[in-house]
Formats: structure tokens, C-alpha cells, sequence
RNA sequence: GGUCGCUUAGCUCAGUUGGUUAGAGCGCCACGUUGACAUCGUGGAGGUCACUGGUUCGAGUCCAGUAGCGACCA
């Protein structure tokens, strides 16, 4: 009974039900297996802040990819799922919404209750993510989700910060960092936008001391007079020479500091030449006061108020001491100058008020060794960049090895398990307190000589540093899994306390690749589903099996911040790079060549995409844009959902927000109805019809997908009566040996396209396969021989052993399709294959990938199957060119060299079948009908006579215009045979193959002379 | 400012170490719907490979410079 298959495939129909297979019979987990080889790939963890856009879909196709590959090709295949924290980014999305919604900040509700809030958006988006991994058929071990803040994930980081500690990488300093005085915290670099503002521009002097002499400089912040610890000026400027080494005094509070010479911080065409140095309030000045061991002072208090050493300014805003500060110079005579001017100010993408530089004690990670041992992983090639030119965008940012700011003022993230107080080691309630951590008389004693010990239990490190009036800092370190410890340290009265701020998320990311694999646990293995999992029987044999990791595939921009702190942390954790290659994908940008994000809002949701074109659709498209060098753009609109008209997407769409009001809409142009648009800064309401996004280029994918469906269906409706059985060679025919052949070399490019990570060319090469040459040309091919009952069984055996091939190749790239096309196929042809059949897998996605024999890869063949081709297509080319309608029958004779002609009498029926032409005649001795239309091929001349419909004039054009082509050709090769310097120098194959090339033209030219000359012309 | 990339058909992009007549998809033109598929088929038109100079017997490909675009890092 033929089976029942729709004329276009419907994904939706499809997609869910082998999501579900899938997972309900574990095929997407992987277990530490001795018999297979593994593969790993851990998921470039992506952040709770909000769901996934585009970016996010190629990147995981891309992973899941290749791991359905290798899993096909018999690797225990492991994809680690999970998610991170992004602690500032996730804690200011909900305060943010907080403000809006409630007009509450977090000091109004407290550490514990913001916290919980987090918690819940970080709950709501995890499942949304994972959600959407899911739809897009990520075939991750879901069993093994971490996240960067879940018990196993923070083990490690407490356990890393432990050992780096107690191996002095990690230090507390001062250091300069962007500071948001709203928000009261540090923010991170890429937190920072700049914009223009209006300003002044002031210059004052301050008179040096011990002369009648005095220095005039610039300042668009006069506050940070008050924080001034040098002045400085270009060593090569003679017009102040003279001064360096003396002193300035300052006016406002009397201070006096030194005029130095400082040739980077000094621009001496700028303005006076002359620079206030104040390093505690300016990047340039701090890496100044750094190179001369300026002091620091710092005027702010963390709300932006000025402090005590801002003597009688104390306690103003900045911006109100400044105004003063400007009248109290004026009056006292040092005010030169002010004008106006537009400074470039930097603002806090969280506040949106203007950062402040500010020096504070901040957690440091020291780079100088780690760093050095992440470049040499890569310099020593147990790295590999793919492609390779990242390699320096990696090596240039790690050989800065600037010591990495690990800790933030923020209430969400990994505490630092540090304790802390300032006191006297001889203190009797320090001293008990010690003591209780193993920490005896003599270890004091070592801490008050050395300022560290080893003299404490295990998991607890204690350092001294040394503090004013005779006292010091003491610092204890708590390691994982040491409670009773915290209690003690955190019991009321305790003269201890623990830092307040919480660890930078990439400190946990960073520990990713080997955290989620239960490091440091070496009894047990980690979690599943969040129970226990014996099966390691006393011993982690999970980490040691899937670490390290195959390969990192990311996109660029995160080079720095995780590919390099992974390999220092897997390093320096397990001692091994924790991924061999690092893939480095292009980028999905919008429509208008901006770089899809999270925080600019002009994400396209998958899920839409999705849902209209299908998964497949998807996944092939993107893939088939992943190349080498260029991002790929997107352009998308929104589809009306009253008429489907597509409203191409604006800037305006990207911006538009709420803000309190009714929700944005868009208005279609042509039914000019209004509807909400799906869009990341706000749900549309529930009930509405939203317009939701497209973008036209998924048509390519789509296309395909419904190309391989019927091409399927056509091979299944053609099944019946199918016997498996062996296929012998006397069956073959030259169709077949050519798909084989042909079928063999896709398969083989494939492998070593997929290996490059050349996603774009892999894809065209299953796409040319799958189209032009299976659907085209083969299965039109084989169509008489299956209408025919003698050759039938033969050719269904064939045809169900190619498809089963084509199906598997494609599988990693359309695994929906390819699993309903395998499933189905099973029922009508359980067992079949090229050319021994064999019981079909039982899914498609852990079918054994093909490994097809050498030798059916045969060139002369091909060549042959091409001449077949070129000679079809002219003669729909004279069928096209004279209006002939289809079914009337054509005539063809052919004049060539006797070898062709038994080549091409063997394949005659394929005139008719392909062309609906009888060849009448072959050979050297076909001579030129009547009234025929004509072309001539390399090694063949054609005719096709057509009494009464070949248009002389028409067809002696044609001829001309063809033989002046040719001899554009022939001009060309002749020029290059009759260059001296090409003949000796070019090589020789390369002479003759121009020289075989020429003959040939000159031929081709010649019969078309003839034709000609038989027109008359 | 530094680093890296990009500029090839109307649009979006391929083009491996330099070597016959530079390719694909979409779009366009003509024709075609009774047997896999109109999300399709058949045929066709369409390019001074950004510009200038250099290396070479030979340059879309290598080198230098110019112009424009983009990303990342400061």
C-alpha cells in the first residue's frame, strides 16, 4: 500500500514528535564509555539576562553539528549544556525593572530580597533558554545543565579561589575602576557608553614655589584640583625644562607637588603643554602616577560627594564643588581662562549617570605566569585557532597580561570567601579565634614574621597584611565544604567578616569546561537530574574521560573574556588546555550591519523564525552562512498579521519600548492595519495578533527542506514491492556508478570541510549534491527503469541505498527531516544499503555515518556523465530556442569519434527520457541534415533537424554569434602560445593544457563554420 | 589611536597553494502545471572582481598605497 505523504513538509507536524524520541530514548546523553573514543564540546555558556536571539541559534547549531557528527561517526559525542549568571548584567535588568515598574531600588528592599528576585528572573529566563536549545534540536546532554551558580559550578570556583589565593595569584589592591555613584559599584569596561555633553573648558595657574614664576594648565574637572599630586610636562619642552624637579603649590589647600616629566601622559602642542596629574580620578593620570610613584589621593565618597580630603569642599556634590572651587581660584587670581566646550563624558549603561574614575580596594588575580602559560598552549599548538588569524587577537590581549579585577560591589554572584579584620594578632579574641583554625601560638607567630601561614586546617589559608598603629589585616580564606568554619567566622561577635562583594561571573565561567565535568570532586562523579550517579564507583571517571574538550565554538568578541580564561583556569586546575581547537564563527547582524544583542534589543527571536519557516529550514540556512571572513547580515521585516504582507524592520521598530503606555505597533501598508510586534523589549499583549518577524533569506532552507521531502516521496512512492537484497554489479548503470562516484566525493569533502569547520562550503556541497545532481539529474534518470517490472527491483534497491546515504549525511545539518524521512523509509525498506543491504538503524541520528568505498569515485566516468549532460542540455537549449513544445519528438545525430558513439548509443534511452529525443545517428560519418539546428561541443557535433520550423536567418545568427565566441577564445589561447616568456617559463602542463585547449576550440570552431557555410553565411 | 576583516552579477555571498571561458542562491526574462516537488521544472540574460601602482610568462587571488564599510581592543 503506497503510504501517505502531503506534497510539502510540514515541520511543525514533525519537529516535536522526534524532539521527544529523541530524548526518551537517551540519545542525546553521553557516559564515559572505554569502548568508544569521546567528543566534547561545552556550550559557550550563554547568560540569563534575556533569551536567545540569532546569534545564539547559529552558534548552537553550529555546536550541535558537529556533535551529531561525531556521535554518527562513533565518538561518545558529550554537548554540556548550562547557563551563567552574568552577575551585573542580570542584577541591573532587575533593578532596573524594579525602578520602573515599582520605583524601588535595591537599598530599599534589602541584599536578601533582591536577591530572590534575581533568582526568580534568572528561573524564568534559564527555562526559556533552555527551551529554546531544545527547539532547535540541540542534542545536549540535558541531564548534565549547570549553571554558574549551582552547587557543583560554585565548589569549583570556591576551590579556585582557594588555591590561588593560598598560591599568591590572587591579591587585594587599590585600583582605578569605572564607578557609578548612583548605583554605588564598579561597572565593567564595556558597561561604559560615552556622550557628548556641554562643558568648560578652565585654565588655571598655580605659582611655583620658591620663584615669581607660575604654571597655567587646562582642566574640564576643576574639583580634582584637590586630588592633584604632580604636575606634569614634556621632557623635550624647553619652555619648562627649568622647572622639572621644582615645586607647584596649590592655591585651594596649600599642598605642594612636584612638576615631573612624563613624554605619554604629556602632549606638548596640546593647549599649554602642561597636565595636572591627579591619579586617584583619571585612567592616564594613574598609569602617570604608577610610572613616577605619584601618591593617590582620593576626594570622592562612593555617592559622588567629596570627602575628607577635600578639606573645607567636604561633603558637596562634585558638581556643586566644583562651581566653588572654580569661584575660590577667581578669587584668589589663578582663574586664566574659561570657554566652552563639548566633552566626551563616560556613562553608566546601568545608572545613565556619568561615571566617576575611582580608586578602590579591588579583588586582583595576578596575570604574569597564568597568562604566560595560556600563550604558550597556543604558540605550542595544543591550541588551535580555526580560523587561524584569531590566534593574535588572543596572544596580543594575554600579552598584556594586565592583573584581572575580579571582584564587583554587586549583591548577585559568588561571594568572596574571604574573612577579614583589622587587629592585633596578640588580641586574646583573635588569637582564640585562630586557634580554632588550626592556626596554633606558632602560626601566629609565622603569620606576625612572614604575614602568611600554613599553619591552619585544610581548606582554611591565612594571610597578614600589614595595617596602621602596629596592627594588620587579617585575611582567612575559607575552601569548599568547610561549614563549621563560616559559622565560626560569621557567629555574632565574631571580630571577623566576610568581603562584602561577590566574584566577577567570568571567574566562574571561566572554570566551565572542567567545574561542569564535577571538578574538583575525584569521588564521584557529578550530578545527574540532580541526583547522584554511582556509576563512577568511588572515583570521578567523567572528568577524566570528556576532559579535555575537542573544541570551543564561539564567536568572536569573547576571545578575550572566556576563551583566554578558560585555558588559564584549565591549565592551572587540571593541568591541561581544557579544548583543543577554538572555532571562531562569524556574527549575525541586523539588517543594518549592527551586531545582534542582547542589550541593543534588535535580537531576532529564532522561535518566529522557527515557526514559519521550520527548524531545519533555519539551521540549513545559517550554516550555509557560516564562512571564513564575513558576519552575516540579516535583514528582517514583520509579517502582517491581518494580510502576511512583510513590513520591512526600521531602527525605530529596534528602539521602540513602551514605556508605560500602550504597546508599539506597526501599521501595514497595504491592509493598513496596526498590530504589536514580537520584540525583545516587551511581550505583546496576550490576545493580540502580533506581527511576527521573517526574513525572506530562510526561503533557501525552506526551499531545500521541501526539495529533499519530495524527492524522498518520490522515492517512496516508487517502493512498492521492494525486496532488499544484494545489488550486483551487472545492475549498475552508468546513472549509478555516477551517483555512487559522485556520492562518494560529497561524502568525502564533507568530512574534511566539517573538519576545517567550513561550515558555508559544506552545506553548498550537500545542497549541489542533493539538487542538481540527485534530484536533477538521477532520479529523472532512473525513472524508466522503475516503470519498468524486469528492472525495477534492481533500481528501488539503489535508489533506497543512495537516499539512505544522502539522508545520514544530512542529518547533522536537518536533523527533523532526515529523522521523519529515515522513520518513514523504515517502515517500507527496513533493510537496504549500497550494495550489501543491512538492517537500517534504528534513527537516523545515531545511524553510522558513511564511509563510502574509494573506489567508487571515478573521474573518466563523471567525464563521460558530463558530455550526457552537455549534450541534453543543448538540445533543450535549440528545443527552447525554436518555441518546440515538449512532447513533440526530436531527432538528434551526432558526429564524434567511434568511442563516443558506443558511449553514447549505450545511453541512448536517456535522449528520449531526458530531452524526448531519438538518436537517430552517431558516429564519424554524420553528415549535417537539411535544415537543422545545430551546436557543437568539444568532442561532439550536433543536429537536430527540423523541417519547417528552423528559421534560416534566425539560426545563422545563432552560429555566428557562437563562432564569434569561440573565437574570442581562440584569440585569447593563441596570444598566450605566442608570449615566448609563457611557453619557456610558464610549466609545461600548463603549455599544453592551453595548446589542447586551443586544438579544441579550433575545432569546434571549425564545424561551426561549416554549419555556417551550409546556411549560407 | 592600535589590531583584524570586508569591497566580485540588481541583492546576499562563494572563489582552497596565482593557471583554460569568474560561480551559487534570490531577483529578472521566456516557456512550462495529468503522476516527487510551482517552496517546482526547462532555457536564458546579467560582472572593467572598489581604485592606483607593483611583482609575475600569467593576478579576483600575492605586495604597496588610496577610498569607503565593519568589528574588536584602547
Amino acid at each position: 500500500m503506497p503510504i501517505e505523504l502531503p506534497k510539502q513538509y510540514d515541520p511543525k507536524d514533525v519537529q516535536p514528535r522526534w524532539i521527544e524520541y529523541w530524548q526518551q530514548h537517551h540519545l542525546y546523553d553521553a557516559n564515559p564509555n572505554p569502548a568508544k573514543k569521546p567528543h566534547t564540546i561545552m556550550i559557550p555558556l550563554p547568560n540569563v539576562t534575556g533569551a536567545l536571539h540569532m546569534g545564539h541559534a547559529l552558534n548552537g547549531t553550529l555546536q550541535d553539528l558537529i556533535t551529531r557528527w561525531r556521535r554518527m561517526q562513533g565518538y561518545e559525542a558529550l554537548w554540556m549544556p548550562g547557563t551563567d549568571h552574568a552577575g551585573i548584567a542580570t542584577q541591573a535588568v532587575v533593578e532596573r525593572r524594579m525602578l520602573e515598574e515599582e520605583g524601588k531600588t535595591r537599598h530599599d528592599i534589602g541584599r536578601e530580597a533582591l536577591v530572590k528576585r534575581i533568582w526568580k528572573w534568572k528561573d524564568e529566563y534559564e527555562v526559556r533558554i533552555l527551551n529554546q536549545l531544545k527547539q532547535l534540536g540541540a542534542s545536549c546532554d540535558w541531564r548534565r545543565t549547570r549553571f554558574t551558580l549551582d552547587e557543583v559550578c560554585s565548589v569549583a570556583v570556591r576551590k579556585t579561589f582557594f588555591k590561588m589565593f593560598r598560591d599568591g595569584f590572587i591579591f587585594r589592591g587599590k585600583r582605578l575602576v569605572n564607578w557609578d555613584t548612583f548605583l554605588q559599584t564598579a561597572v565593567a569596561d564595556d558597561e561604559v557608553f560615552h556622550e557628548t555633553v556641554k562643558g568648560h573648558f578652565w585654565t588655571f595657574t598655580y605659582p611655583v614655589a620658591g620663584t615669581s614664576e607660575t604654571i597655567s594648565f587646562s582642566t574640564t574637572r576643576p574639583e580634582t584640583m584637590l586630588g592633584d599630586t604632580a604636575v606634569a610636562v614634556h621632557p623635550a619642552d624647553e619652555r619648562y625644562t627649568h622647572l622639572v624637579g621644582k615645586k607647584v603649590r596649590l592655591p585651594l589647600d596649600g599642598r605642594e607637588i612636584p612638576i615631573i616629566a612624563d613624554a605619554i601622559l604629556v602632549d606638548r602642542n596640546l593647549g599649554t603643554g602642561v597636565v595636572k596629574v591627579t591619579p586617584a580620578h583619571d585612567p592616564n593620570d594613574y598609569a602617570c602616577g604608577q610610572r613616577h610613584k605619584l601618591p593617590m589621593i582620593n576626594i570622592l565618597n562612593s555617592d559622588g560627594t567629596l570627602n575628607e580630603n577635600a578639606s573645607r569642599w567636604q561633603g558637596l556634590d562634585r558638581y556643586e564643588a566644583r562651581k566653588q572651587v572654580v569661584a575660590e581660584m577667581e578669587k584668589l587670581g589663578h582663574l586664566v581662562k574659561v570657554e566652552d566646550r563639548d566633552i566626551e563624558v563616560a556613562h553608566s549603561d546601568r545608572s545613565k549617570t556619568p561615571i566617576e574614575p575611582y580608586l578602590s580596594d579591588q579583588w586582583f588575580v595576578k596575570m604574569d605566569t597564568l597568562a604566560e602559560d595560556a600563550m604558550n598552549a597556543v604558540r605550542n599548538g595544543k591550541v588551535r585557532f580555526f580560523p587561524g588569524r584569531y590566534t593574535k587577537t588572543y596572544l596580543d590581549w594575554l600579552g598584556e597580561k594586565r592583573d584581572w579585577c575580579i571582584s564587583r560591589q554587586l549583591w548577585w554572584g559568588h561571594r568572596i570567601p574571604v574573612w577579614s579584620a583589622v587587629a592585633s594578632l596578640q588580641d586574646p579574641q583573635i588569637a582564640a579565634t585562630l586557634e580554632k583554625l588550626g592556626c596554633d601560638a606558632a602560626g601566629r607567630d609565622e603569620l606576625a614574621s612572614q604575614l602568611t601561614t600554613t599553619r591552619a586546617h585544610d581548606g582554611v589559608f591565612i594571610q597578614c597584611q600589614p595595617a596602621a598603629d602596629q596592627q594588620v589585616t587579617i585575611l582567612i580564606c575559607i575552601g569548599p565544604g568547610q561549614e563549621p568554619f563560616e559559622t565560626l567566622l560569621n557567629a555574632p561577635g565574631s571580630p571577623f567578616t566576610q568581603d562584602p562583594d561577590v566574584l566577577d561571573t567570568w571567574f566562574s565561567s571561566a572554570l566551565w569546561p572542567h567545574a561542569t565535568l564535577g571538578w574538583p570532586a575525584d569521588t564521584q562523579n557529578p550530578p545527574l537530574s540532580g541526583q547522584p550517579d554511582p556509576s563512577g564507583n568511588g572515583t570521578n571517571t567523567v572528568l577524566p574521560y570528556f576532559y579535555p574538550g575537542n573544541v570551543l565554538i564561539t564567536s568572536r568578541d569573547i576571545i578575550t573574556l572566556w576563551v583566554a580564561r578558560m585555558v588559564i583556569t584549565g591549565l592551572y586546575n587540571c593541568g591541561d588546555v581544557p579544548f583543543r581547537h577554538v572555532h571562531v564563527h562569524p556574527k549575525i547582524l541586523d539588517g543594518f550591519g549592527q551586531t545582534m544583542s542582547k542589550s541593543k534589543g534588535n535580537g531576532v527571536d529564532p522561535m518566529d523564525l522557527f515557526d514559519k519557516y521550520g527548524v531545519d529550514a533555519v539551521r540549513f540556512t545559517i550554516t550555509s552562512f557560516a564562512g571564513e571572513n564575513q558576519d552575516v547580515r540579516l535583514p528582517v521585516g514583520y509579517e502582517c498579521p491581518h494580510c502576511g504582507e512583510v513590513i520591512p524592520q526600521t531602527l525605530e521598530h529596534q528602539t521602540a519600548k513602551p514605556g508605560g503606555g500602550p504597546k508599539p505597533r506597526v501599521k501595514c501598508p497595504k491592509c493598513k492595519e496596526q498590530s504589536q510586534f514580537s520584540s525583545p523589549w516587551f511581550e505583546p499583549d496576550a490576545g493580540e495578533k502580533v506581527a511576527r518577524v521573517v526574513s525572506e533569506r530562510f526561503e533557501y532552507g525552506r526551499n531545500f527542506c521541501n526539495k529533499l521531502w519530495n524527492a524522498s516521496r518520490f522515492a517512496m512512492i516508487n517502493l512498492e514491492g521492494y525486496t532488499p537484497g544484494p545489488i550486483a554489479e551487472s545492475d549498475l548503470m552508468l546513472e549509478d556508478r555516477w551517483i555512487m562516484s559522485r556520492l562518494a566525493t560529497t561524502a568525502r569533502t564533507l568530512n574534511i570541510q566539517l573538519g576545517e569547520y567550513q561550515f558555508d562550503a559544506a552545506t553548498r556541497a550537500l545542497r549541489d549534491f542533493t539538487w542538481n545532481e540527485f534530484c536533477d539529474w538521477y532520479v529523472e534518470m532512473i525513472k524508466p527503469r522503475l516503470r519498468d517490472p524486469q528492472r525495477k527491483p534492481a533500481a528501488q534497491r539503489i535508489l533506497v541505498g543512495v537516499l539512505d546515504t544522502l539522508l545520514r549525511l544530512l542529518s547533522p545539518f536537518i536533523p527533523f527531516l532526515c529523522e521523519e524521512l529515515w522513520q518513514r523509509l523504515g517502515e517500507l525498506a527496513p533493510t537496504r544499503g549500497l550494495l550489501e543491504p543491512q538492517p537500517a538503524a534504528k534513527a537516523c541520528m545515531i545511524a553510522a555515518w558513511p564511509t563510502l568505498p574509494e573506489e567508487w569515485r571515478n573521474q573518466s566516468l563523471e567525464s563521460r556523465f558530463e558530455r550526457l549532460q552537455e549534450i541534453i542540455v543543448a538540445v533543450r537549449n535549440v528545443r527552447a530556442m525554436y518555441r518546440i513544445e515538449d512532447r513533440v519528438e526530436l531527432a538528434l545525430h551526432v558526429r564524434c569519434q567511434p568511442e563516443v558513439a558506443v558511449q553514447l548509443n549505450d545511453v541512448a534511452s536517456q535522449f528520449a527520457n531526458l530531452a524526448k529525443t531519438i538518436l537517430k545517428g552517431v558516429g564519424l560519418d554524420v553528415s549535417r541534415p537539411g535544415t537543422s539546428a545545430s551546436f557543437s561541443l568539444n568532442d561532439a557535433d550536433g543536429f537536430i533537424p527540423l523541417e519547417g520550423i528552423v528559421d534560416r536567418e534566425a539560426e545563422l545568427a545563432r552560429q555566428k554569434k557562437e563562432a564569434e565566441k569561440i573565437r574570442g577564445f581562440i584569440t585569447g589561447s593563441q596570444r598566450k602560445l605566442a608570449n615566448e616568456s609563457f611557453v619557456s617559463k610558464a610549466p609545461p602542463e600548463v603549455v599544453d593544457q592551453v595548446r589542447e585547449t586551443l586544438a579544441g576550440l579550433e575545432k569546434q570552431l571549425a564545424s561551426v563554420e561549416d554549419i555556417i557555410r551550409q546556411l549560407g553565411g
